[in-house]
DNA sequence: CTGAAAGCGCTTACAG
DNA sequence: CTGAAAGCGCTTACAG
């Protein structure tokens, strides 16, 4: 037994079993080039042997690098809301960096007062940041240090490279579809106006009716299903014969639905409604909906963080498919 | 300008300000009474002046404590399956530990080989442990130097304090109201056997039942929405004349509700129906369930691990209240 | 009650 | 290409 079973493996340990320096086992490890391709070799075995791996608090310490990844979360109240979106995005992260012994940590970002973005270049624990929901003014508070170990999920910048969904042209083939399907009187449900998505989804809408000559007919939603029950009856007193309604978000949809239900309202006789999420109780509601490969997107973003390359990783759009069920 | 604006301030900055040395203001900071009153006047206004935070991976480094907590999730496959419970407690822990600066891993944990969990006692990159979905195995793995940082949501043991939805009880309220709502062919779809709760929610169903004079059927799901549909059909098969089914999460009773839709039997008219969990979608679905408080469950468990007291904290069951809606 | 010093496990100029 | 040494920011016996 080389290093007693109670306790982790150290570089030493490493060193000491290849046969070389700490500072050489440090430079196979962390992939230095001017090494020996013997010392890769022994210090590769001899950390397999092991199960050698790094101790990133002591990293941190020697690279004044932290051990955790932030998610930063444009917000426009001080106290985070984690909804189900938010979630799935954490729960991703946190299970890749599990293996490199990172944790994730989650923190709301005032949309007016980009401070705190700043704040997150000097701080020495944070290894990386993602930042969600964010705004041109938090990008814009982003310093240079961070270039290379920060993403956004969502709008990019110069300094800022992005993975998103493609929901502009997804929310062009809903738009499309309810018009093939007969529908001439749509109203969309849009998310809340800070919110970057919401202009390009809005634009894919609009762009689509006029093309069509039919008049659009907007409501600010805030992804709830409550803002849906809401929106739904503002859009049956502002024009009461709607055919379609097309929410940006399944939740909202749902509660559409809940909405028409309750006036006795037919879907999609009456009216067809379509969301945006393809979230597991769309299945269930037979929701017209589109896919938002939320996971997907997570772990491009965690990585690109995790890897923390100085090359600029490119920006994404990750695809979004239309799925047709009962609602519209 | 004591700190340049670009550097977080560290505890030697504090002491200088304080006009103390490193070791009192260490001493202060991390609560040693052996220190004089002025002192700790001295240290902590320097503190506050600079906005001083601890570098968790220098502390880490220091007391062989690590930066993260890890979230152990018990799980029959080796691949985690993050759900939407899961990813609520995760992202909760993750909002928790932002202020300390500090981060959340989640890992699988081999209900059959629990040698994961004895290694979390020797990772020095393990702040602490939130065990979820544990069994008594992984319990009896835990290694006992991670007393005081280790806490389970669900069963505990006597090294391990837990803290848990009393759903004992509201599975007993669950069923006494299909009883009296004049249902009598009652049947319950509960978790996988290897989870704690299921024989306890069983249990509870069982006792209410043979009370009452009744037959008990028992159909396992997974807690996922399809295995609600699938639990359904199996339900129907067996007895033809069920008139209420009680699922142990709100995802198996939409699916359940989906399956009867698809089969045109009417809810409530012909069969009653049950969730537990009170998510969202509960409330649009007219769903009659219990509340399930993850949030404050996440937040008890990630505060324990927090303190890391040496003081055992106490056992909790968190009351879980039936909600009456349309289904039952 | 206080301070000087050692040490936690790494990385990285520096000198060879 | 390699190793000895310094240093990252803390904590904690140790000696006073």
């Amino acid at each position: 037994m080389l290093t007693p079973a109670d306790r982790a493996a150290t570089i030493f340990d490493v060193a000491r079993l290849a046969g070389v320096s700490k500072s050489t086992a440090s430079r196979v490890l962390t992939g230095d080039r001017r090494v020996s391709a013997d010392a890769v070799e022994q210090v590769t075995q001899a950390a397999a042997q092991l199960a050698y791996v790094r101790n990133p608090a002591a990293r941190a310490m020697a690279t004044s690098n932290g051990t955790r990844i932030v998610i930063g979360v444009g917000s426009p109240r001080p106290t985070l809301v984690v909804d189900d979106y938010l979630s799935r995005v954490v729960s991703t992260a946190a299970r890749l960096c599990a293996a490199e012994r990172i944790g994730v940590a989650v923190q709301p970002l005032s949309l007016h007062n980009p401070d705190a973005v700043a704040a997150f270049a000097g701080d020495p624990t944070a290894h990386g940041v993602i930042l969600v929901n964010t705004t041109a003014p938090i990008l814009g508070a982003v310093d240079r240090r961070l270039a290379g170990r920060v993403v956004s999920i969502g709008i990019g910048s110069p300094l800022v490279p992005f993975v998103d969904v493609d929901n502009y042209t997804s929310a062009l083939a809903t738009t499309r579809h309810l018009i093939e399907s007969g529908r001439r009187r749509i109203a969309m449900i849009s998310g809340p106006r800070w919110m970057q998505c919401t202009a390009r989804l809005t634009q894919a809408y609009r762009e689509v009716m006029h093309d069509a000559g039919l008049q659009t007919r907007v409501v600010v939603g805030d992804f709830s299903a409550e803002s849906g029950r809401l929106a739904a009856s503002k859009v049956l007193r502002r024009w009461p014969d709607v055919d379609a309604i097309f929410a940006v978000c399944d939740a909202t949809a749902i509660g559409v639905m809940a909405e028409l239900r309750s006036r006795q309202i037919d879907v999609p006789g009456d009216v067809a409604v379509a969301g945006f999420d393809d979230i597991a109780f769309a299945q269930f509601s037979g929701l017209t909906t589109a896919t938002h490969p939320v996971e997907a997107i997570a772990e491009a973003a965690t990585r690109a963080v995790l890897e923390a390359s100085t090359a600029r990783p490119p920006d994404t759009f990750f695809p979004s498919q239309l799925v047709l069920r009962k609602t519209a």
